[in-house]
DNA sequence: CCAATCTCAGTGGGACTGAGATTC
DNA sequence: CGAATCTCAGTCGCACTGAGATTG
């Protein structure tokens, strides 16, 4: 009989929920949590997307960036504006306070993911990162 | 400005979740879920485990625990005992009929983290698997 | 008396569904 | 008309907390 850990998929699992749980834990003073964290960083790759667009490059379901968005326009990290080509959609920037914080709580993220990669040295971390993006480009639709 | 995937922390906690649903998927049938399959997994390496190891060992919540195990006893997949050395613990045991069950899901439950790490080659996926299972042995408490 | 183990009720956030309103 | 986008109400599984009962 196979132990516990001697499935990949079941390792990944827990160790997306610890990773998770370290995030969330960072982000505590903030009042964010990492979903939100998520969607700021995305934004700042992009320059404003649709939250349809937010929904499938984040993962989450579509009633849940209503949610989201709301929590970050409250805090003024972000903003909606309408849609010039399309007026069903909203697009979703950053502002200027949202680009601020994010380059506070760069430095703070990377801690995070330091300390939980801290057992492997910084060559197998590189090739654990490459799997990772190759899985994920193939198996995050 | 980075990416969202330049975080392997962040790779880490999405394909977790991708890994998770897709095990819950594979398992819908049976009516069971990750979790109680998890616990019957660890169940299978010990001959028998008080609540608390399988708290500890599995990374769910001690009160979590209860209820896991009171579906898997309406199941008759697995039964309490009580424990001879101390009357304040119950010793969790698979049955005969829990043993079955994970003769005849341990299959699918292969092809689940097969379909997840298609990308991969054969020796990619061995050090992936070493590499998660440093992480997990040093971060999962 | 204090600690450990199990149980249970309640709380809060997250995932999802189904419906509605608006616009293409 | 059907389809897409956003919104909202409701449901369900899950994580955690705090309390109680029993035993060491």
């Amino acid at each position: 009989m196979r132990g516990l850990h001697a499935d990949t998929g079941y390792l990944l699992y827990r160790l997306g929920l610890r990773s998770g749980q370290l995030f969330n834990a960072s982000l505590q003073e903030s009042g964010l949590r990492l979903r939100h964290y998520a969607l700021l960083r995305f934004l700042a790759t992009c320059e404003g997307a649709l939250q349809r667009e937010l929904s499938t490059r984040l993962g989450y379901d579509p009633s849940a960036i209503v949610g989201l968005v709301d929590d970050l326009e409250k805090l003024h990290l972000a903003e909606r504006r309408p849609s010039p080509e399309d007026r069903r959609s909203r697009i979703v920037a950053l502002t200027e306070e949202g680009r601020a914080f994010l380059r506070d709580s760069d430095e703070a993220s990377g801690r995070v993911t330091g300390d939980l990669l801290a057992p492997l040295s910084t060559d197998e971390r590189e090739t654990l990162h490459g799997l990772l993006l190759r899985l994920a480009e193939d198996r995050l639709e």
